[in-house]
DNA sequence: CCTTGACCTTCCCATCATAGGAGGGTTCAG
DNA sequence: CTGAACCCTCCTATGATGGGAAGGTCAAGG
């Protein structure tokens, strides 16, 4: 309905350079769901890319490459808010690394922490897993130590 | 409004012994907080114990036995849904601990694929702030990496 | 030209465990 | 009688993701 571009390039990945392209090409060239990319750019994550007359979003190899930086970063373990900062911090030629560091300092800080508390779970477990026969009969250690009906084993 | 019991025990811990209490108690002898108690009465994980005159919940002690291996349970990383079969199991006495012991060997299980995952990341994100300076130039491997401009280091 | 199917849009709802708050009633001690 | 502490139900939020409905758009083929 408005003035704005007419829309060239549509469905599928540009395999020669069509740009710009759909939001279901820039999902699957990012690997991030097109439901995601929409979440993605409701939360600022990623700066709202301009729209054909029709209202379709049209991605630039830019935006495709902040989609795998992203995605990249999810997979690392990072949360949203922390990925906001790291692609501030991407997009910020005068950024100092020290920033960047400090983020994945904390980050690896919080993975040490929550998978020390899941081991000490894992080890309590397999030590009652150890005690219990697994049978027939009714028995059962595991069932005890939740119920606190002896100290704890582990 | 109806005809139940008068109310007798309310407030505070009963120290000596004065049951039932109300869910406050019951939430601070069990170490969960009367939200979740709701909560888990709503899930159908705890069955809805008696009320009072004017409605206030009125937990006996096996009530509280619940509350606190609900608790253990958690603390131990089960699911609402483990949760329930194993509370089930524990009311049970014809059950088998081969039931039980499955429920918890898959938890490891599960509890093992989560570290790894998180051990992954972890690892690469170790190896990334090795070679990041941490200064005030901004060359920075770990946005090298998410942004996949080089091959990632790990 | 019209249909078909793949694609896009927005908006709402669900997950999981937990917490916060609003708005209102009850109990008990001072 | 009043105030504090407690209880009730109902609604909302979190964080990242997915599912689906209702409707508009595009390209290709008949």
């Amino acid at each position: 309905m408005n003035n704005r571009a007419k829309a060239p390039a549509q469905f599928g990945a540009p395999v020669d350079g069509l740009w710009p392209v759909a939001i279901g090409a820039a999902a699957r060239m990012s690997g991030v769901s097109a439901k995601m990319v929409r979440h993605y750019e409701s939360l600022g994550l990623l700066t709202p890319v301009a729209r054909t007359d029709s209202g379709y979003r049209q991605y630039a190899q830019t935006d495709v490459r902040t989609l795998q930086f992203i995605k990249r970063s999810r997979e690392l373990g990072f949360s949203m808010a922390e990925i906001a900062e790291l692609v501030g911090l991407w997009n910020d030629r005068q950024r100092a690394s020290a920033s960047v560091k400090r983020i994945a300092q904390r980050h690896v800080d919080d993975l040490t922490q929550r998978i020390e508390a899941m081991q000490a779970m894992q080890r309590t477990l397999v030590v009652l897993l150890d005690h219990c026969s697994g049978d027939e009969r009714p028995d059962c250690p595991i069932l005890e130590d939740l119920a606190g009906t002896c100290c704890h084993i582990a």
